[in-house]
Parts: C-alpha cells; sequence; structure tokens
RNA sequence: GGGCCUAUAGUUCAGUGGUAGAAUUUCUCUCUCCAAAAGAGAAGACCGAGGUUCGAAUCCUCGUGGGCCCG
C-alpha cells in the first residue's frame, strides 16, 4: 500500500502558483484544493484572480466558490472543506494539490492545527469590539493568564478571540496539532523583489483591463456585498470600495492598491520564512520547471 | 531691472536661540477561528558659505534653487 502524499504549491502573490497546481495535476493524476482566503467567496472572480474554467483545463479545483460573500468565512470553516477534499480525492486514487498564498489556511492543514471548538460569536466580538485594548486585555488576564502572558496585548483582533474562547471553555487549551498522516512535499515559488514587483503590477493593470472595476460596481448594485464588507474584505476591493465611493481618483486609487499589495506580498514572505521545510524554486529562472518535476516524481515514488 | 516669499526625512508638513517631531514611504518582524485581516519595531532630514552668540534649523549677509508681484 502507497503512503498518502500532500502535494502543496505556495508563495507569494502573482508567482505563478496556479498554473503550476494545474500542470502538475495534469502530469501527475491529480487534483487541486484552493488555500486563498478570497477565492471562497462566491462572485469575487477578478479581484482575487480567481482560476477561471479555461485555466482549470478540466482539473477539479475545490473550496473555491464555497459561500457567499455577504458571510464570514473562517480558518475553522476552511480546514473541515479542505480536509473533506483532501480525504475525498485521496479515497479516489489521485494525488491532492493544495495551492493558495494564504499561508495561515496551508498552515491549519499542514500542521493540522487544532481549533478550540468555539465559533465565532458575533454579540460578542461586538460587545468587545467597544472596549479600548486595555480594558480587553484586563479581562483576558482575569480569564486566563497563562494565554495573557503569551499574547500580543496590543492585538484588539486577537485579544477578542481569546476572549471568546475563554468565555465558552473557561481557558484557552494549549495549542494542538494533528499533522495528517502521510508525506507532504511543499513548494515554494519564488521571484527576486524587483521581478515581483513588475508582474504586480502587470497583473493589476490586466485586472483592470479584464473588468474588475465593473464587477465590483456589480456586486454593489446588486446588494451582494455593501461598501462597509467590501472593504473588509481587502486589497482590490477595499480600494475599489474607495474609488467607487468617490474617496480616491482611478489613478490615486491604483497607486494606493499598488503599494497595499506590496505589503501583502511581503507579509506573506515573513510568514512562509519560517517554515523550514518548504522547498524554494525561483521560477525565474528557466529551468525552475524541470526542477520541480524532478523534485515531485522523487517523492511520489 | 526692482521688490516680496520660500528652502527641514524619498514625499507632505511641524518646529522662532538650548538634545530636530509627525504623517506617509521604505525595511524588519509577530500570528491557536475576520489572516488580502489584525498588530509590533527600525531606519531616514535642517540647501551652501560666512557672520552674530556660551549655544543657530531658528537671527544677519551673500550665494544657489523654487514661487509670486511690479515695471
Amino acid at each position: 500500500m502507497t503512503k498518502q502524499k500532500l502535494i502543496v504549491v505556495l508563495g507569494q502573490t502573482a508567482t505563478g502558483k496556479s498554473d503550476l497546481a494545474v500542470r502538475l495535476a495534469k502530469k501527475y493524476n491529480g487534483e487541486v484544493i484552493s488555500a486563498d482566503s478570497r477565492q471562497v467567496y462566491k462572485g469575487l472572480d477578478i479581484g482575487t484572480g480567481k482560476i477561471t474554467k479555461s485555466e482549470m483545463k478540466g482539473i477539479p479545483h475545490h473550496v473555491l466558490d464555497v459561500v457567499s460573500p455577504k458571510k464570514q468565512f473562517s480558518i475553522a470553516e476552511y480546514k473541515k472543506l479542505a480536509e473533506e477534499a483532501i480525504a475525498n480525492i485521496i479515497s479516489r486514487g489521485k494525488i491532492p494539490i493544495l495551492c493558495g498564498g494564504t499561508g495561515f489556511y496551508i498552515q491549519a492543514i499542514v500542521d493540522g492545527i487544532v481549533l478550540p471548538k468555539v465559533a465565532p460569536n458575533m454579540k460578542l466580538r461586538k460587545h468587545l469590539n467597544n472596549k479600548t485594548t486595555k480594558q480587553l486585555y484586563a479581562i483576558l488576564k482575569k480569564l486566563d493568564l497563562r494565554r495573557a502572558r503569551e499574547i500580543d496585548k496590543n492585538n484588539p483582533r486577537r485579544l477578542i478571540r481569546a476572549i471568546e474562547i475563554a468565555t465558552s471553555l473557561g481557558k484557552i487549551p494549549h495549542l494542538a496539532v494533528s499533522p495528517p498522516s502521510g508525506d507532504i512535499l511543499q513548494i515554494g515559488l519564488k521571484l527576486t523583489d524587483a521581478e515581483l514587483k513588475k508582474k504586480i503590477t502587470i497583473r493589476l493593470f490586466a485586472r483592470i483591463s479584464r473588468g474588475m472595476i465593473n464587477e465590483a460596481r456589480n456586486l454593489l448594485h446588486r446588494h451582494i456585498i455593501s461598501f462597509v464588507r467590501m472593504r473588509e474584505l481587502g486589497l482590490e476591493y477595499k480600494y475599489l470600495a474607495k474609488y467607487l465611493k468617490g474617496e480616491l481618483g482611478k489613478k490615486e486609487m491604483i497607486e494606493q492598491l499598488e503599494t497595499a499589495i506590496w505589503h501583502y506580498a511581503k507579509r506573506q514572505k515573513t510568514w512562509f520564512k519560517r517554515d523550514k521545510r518548504i522547498r524554494w524554486f525561483d521560477v525565474s529562472k528557466k529551468d525552475a520547471r524541470q526542477k520541480i518535476e524532478k523534485e515531485v516524481i522523487k517523492f511520489l515514488k
């Protein structure tokens, strides 16, 4: 019996992950599971750079378009859906290929982070939102001193989540992991900063000419999402919301969005850096493709 | 040709004689259910030359660059 195997394709935005995943899937009998926190939303297509039907080239893609953008998705839901998809792919004798740029989502699968069984409590969150960071910290300290000691005490979002867990469970459990049983190959795609910057710009203009602005306008007109929600979604949608509301000119919108995407790419880099298991490949090099395939063949043996 | 205003961080601006401040940019980092999110940290400047003064970004003179007015 062969061991279960999982291939992960990760990297910063605009490094060509989707293409590679499809290519590998075609060649090695695989299916793709997206690891992208925004492509889970229906209708957010051009702005999120979601793969199109024709780009999929017949390869099934999972955990794409699974929820309305009105709803707030979470990593717990992601983990459940992704793990189901992976198990299903394996049961059909195919190779699961996890592909995306959301580091936290990938980590949840690869390390099998066990998340506390406490669903988001919007009422509580709303209530806590009115408190200052200091007040939040004081509350957490009373509930769970251990967690309070190690948490980032300036970060309201983390503090609120911690309080949410502690109110429900009494204490916050230690971080537990239960990694999947098989082997995992993590392929990281990288570019130099200069090349990545160039690619980000090119891609942004491509998205605009593909109708990104109209997509956003339609979502608003059809009341699928509000300006507020659009801002929450970040990056393209955040700046498109500002533009469509008239707070920014088109030129400014594009400039600011470009910087924001760059910052995002930097954060991705910081995140992926700490996982030493990732095998990195410079995709600007001509032989990157060969090297990756060699690695995959070795892994699948 | 004459007069007036102005020059501080990559950028936009504070600072009126006593250790140069912010916003933004840039860089680095954190991450147990919003992660394209949220949060932390670092770097970086007084146009040049003289003068006054214990001490000048600050006052004076000249130069240079920029802006404006009159003829």
